[in-house]
DNA sequence: TGTACATCAGTGAACGCGCGTTCACTGATGTAC
DNA sequence: TGTACATCAGTGAACGCGCGTTCACTGATGTAC
């Protein structure tokens, strides 16, 4: 009944992709070390380049976990709200939007926890490749059948969501913090 | 007419400053190192430790700066549009969306360029108060006179906008890098 | 005005440290007969 | 079923490097008389 070793491996090597996503997201890309990740595996780190020829293709596959993660999120949203649209988009909004979310990056949009780290990324990086592919799809569930956005309004919408979460988490411990959720959340949901 | 030993050092620590603001806002925090600071202000990096207590305090002068910088670029839109808070408004939007601005974060908003690296800044630390102060600040531009929108239209604003620069900087060398651009203007200009 | 000393901004070498990465080794798992 | 060998995932020490920071020194500027 003991696992072989290849079953072993391979669940060590996601448990390093998982740390990874997580530690990527709450300390950004420079701010999280190889032995670091590795630690949080359970593992030392020179185990670390039999599972992945770099820390940047960590980077890219744990930044494709958190997409991943985040796609199925809208899903379950859009599945909660079969045929209406709109109410799932406004359950998106507030969820999104809470200050649960805002504290707890490490468990959060990938999005909003590194686009700031991808912005300075070369252009050929892979890290870059993976959050542009990972925003695209995220934006095509939007405008799909769950979401039934227009494309333009979806982006709009995406960027407030972002920018508000972004801003509160860099304002967090400030009256202005939770201001900028209630009004994204009211320009977002057209209660203001 | 030499100038004094005291004017020489005074400008060399603005230079440095100056140097800093802008090596920050492209590279971020982490990614900017005393060193190459010093270079960029033309000298070796053993004199830095007689104009700063450390990289930190560099750091919360050079974000200063920058917002010093943006709060002056938000009044001479302003002042463009005397008695008439709405054209300013969009031209602010307008100007503050346009792919050069992506392109040139060094030169850009403080709040776009460096909001990611301040979320993850300890809750005591000198860079985070210097963002906090700084981004009420053009809140309070925003809602003043020269624009005169409520707070929670100009906080709403003001996160799609930095939303979008990041996501198109982020997204940079993609259509919807472009489209995340025109989506938020059509968004905050109504024209869509 | 000229000389002697004090100041202090900037230089450049050095520090301890953690980084990403490499590698010789170990020992449990897998294979051949 | 049992033994002998091969494989290979993970260990732990080590590498060269750049970091933030320190410090003894230099030489131009400023001050005192």
């Amino acid at each position: 009944m003991a696992k072989s070793s290849k079953q072993h491996a391979a669940e060590n090597r996601q448990t390093i992709v998982d740390a990874a996503s997580e530690l990527f997201r709450a300390q950004g890309f420079r701010g999280t070390s190889v032995p670091e990740v590795m630690q949080a595996a359970n593992m030392t780190h020179g185990g670390f380049y039999g599972h992945f020829t770099s820390k940047e293709a960590l980077a890219a596959e744990a930044l494709d976990g958190a997409f991943h993660w985040l796609e199925g999120w809208v899903d379950g949203i859009a599945a909660g709200h079969p045929d209406d649209p709109g109410a799932a988009r406004t359950q998106l909004v507030t969820t999104y939007l809470r200050a649960d979310h805002r504290d707890a990056p490490a468990l959060g949009c990938p999005v909003a926890a590194l686009a700031g780290d991808v912005a300075r990324e070369p252009a050929e990086s892979a890290v870059r490749a993976s959050f542009g592919e990972g925003i695209e799809a995220v934006v095509a569930q939007l405008t799909g059948n769950a979401m039934q956005q227009d494309e333009q309004a979806a982006l709009a919408d995406y960027a407030t969501l972002v920018g508000a979460l972004l801003l509160a988490r860099a304002t967090a411990g400030r009256p202005i913090s939770d201001k900028l959720l209630e009004a994204a959340k009211a320009r977002l949901t057209g209660e203001a």
